[in-house]
DNA sequence: AAACAGGAAAATG
DNA sequence: CATTTTCCTGTTT
């Protein structure tokens, strides 16, 4: 049997959004690599289609727990070796356009081509950065056995972060001049506060702890709220899902013309929208700000 | 030939 | 009433 949709991204949690009959569990139940299950779900429902196949068992299964609490997770070694990843990551960011923050000075290059790239690869260079700055100060932390949030900090935590930024940037040691801080002093300091105690670094010392300061300041965001998630996905048989929306909603005459009609209709309310480079029957599911 | 994009209007709950 | 379906014209892949 065919696999109407593949599911791209490697792991989903997604409340379902109220009173929208398209909610990725809609999707994602109709998927299924061929040997390997792709897609597992956790019904809080009495299950009424025992009678069904095992393929699509859980699909009707999914078909009608539209309001109950779901979870789709999606295995990572199924991924299919064509698209998938490719799609999220960008292994390239030397070819990203320079984005600089705010000491600019760009040249005027074409303006509507640089534009044009630069808003397609924002997304993908912004995340791409931030992977590595968390990645970096994962170690770090590792490594020094403090902790990522400054605030947390002690006097003996504060002089291993110095130890350690003036060694990655070669920076001359100043950790004497802020011996007697912890973090919670440091991050209260300004750059005029840094520049009395260390006129050489003082600049790149307070950048780098600002940096540090987002990442703890985001972290907390992020892992408060709910997790991140993707959903791109890829219907593989678009007569077939068509078939099962129409199903699912009581409309025999359902099909992919109307089915993608009704797709549209979300990019309009920001649930769904193309991918930033747009491939035929590859949706995604707007990540919430 | 199929997928895509939206306008418009009917149908639906 | 908002949302979704139906039907449509035209464009892109």
């Amino acid at each position: 049997m065919a696999s109407p949709v593949r599911i791209q991204s490697d792991s989903a949690v997604l409340q379902p959004p109220h009173s929208t009959g398209f909610t990725e569990s809609s999707l994602a139940l109709l998927k299924r690599e061929d040997g390997l299950e792709m897609v597992e779900h956790k019904p809080r429902l009495d299950g009424s289609d025992r009678g069904h196949p095992g393929l699509y068992l859980s699909c009707f299964d999914m078909l009608f727990t539209e309001d109950a609490a779901w979870l789709v997770r999606v295995s990572d070694s199924s991924a299919p070796v064509g698209v998938g990843p490719r799609l999220e990551t960008c292994q390239e960011p030397e070819q990203c356009p320079v984005i600089d923050s705010p000491g600019l000075g760009a040249s005027p290059l074409s303006p509507t081509l640089e534009e044009q790239v630069e808003e397609r690869s924002l997304e993908q260079v912004q995340s791409l950065v931030v992977g590595e700055v968390l990645k970096d100060i994962e170690t770090a932390c590792k490594l020094l056995n403090i902790t990522p949030d400054p605030m947390e900090w002690n006097c003996g935590n504060v002089q291993k972060w110095l130890l350690w930024t003036e060694h990655l940037y070669r920076l001359p040691q100043v950790g004497k001049a802020f011996q007697d801080l912890d973090g919670k002093d440091l991050c209260s300091m300004s750059e005029e506060d840094f520049r009395q105690r260390s006129p050489q670094c003082s600049e790149t010392l307070h950048a780098h702890l600002d940096i540090w300061k987002s990442a703890a300041w985001m972290k907390e965001r992020c892992s408060g709220g709910e997790t991140r998630m993707r959903g791109i996905f890829k219907i593989e048989d678009s007569a077939h899902v068509a078939r099962l929306w129409g199903l699912r909603k009581n409309r025999p005459a359902m099909n992919y013309d109307k089915l993608s009609r009704s797709i549209r209709q979300y990019y309009k309310k920001g649930i769904i929208r193309k991918p930033d480079v747009s491939q035929r029957l590859v949706y995604q599911f707007v990540h919430p700000v």
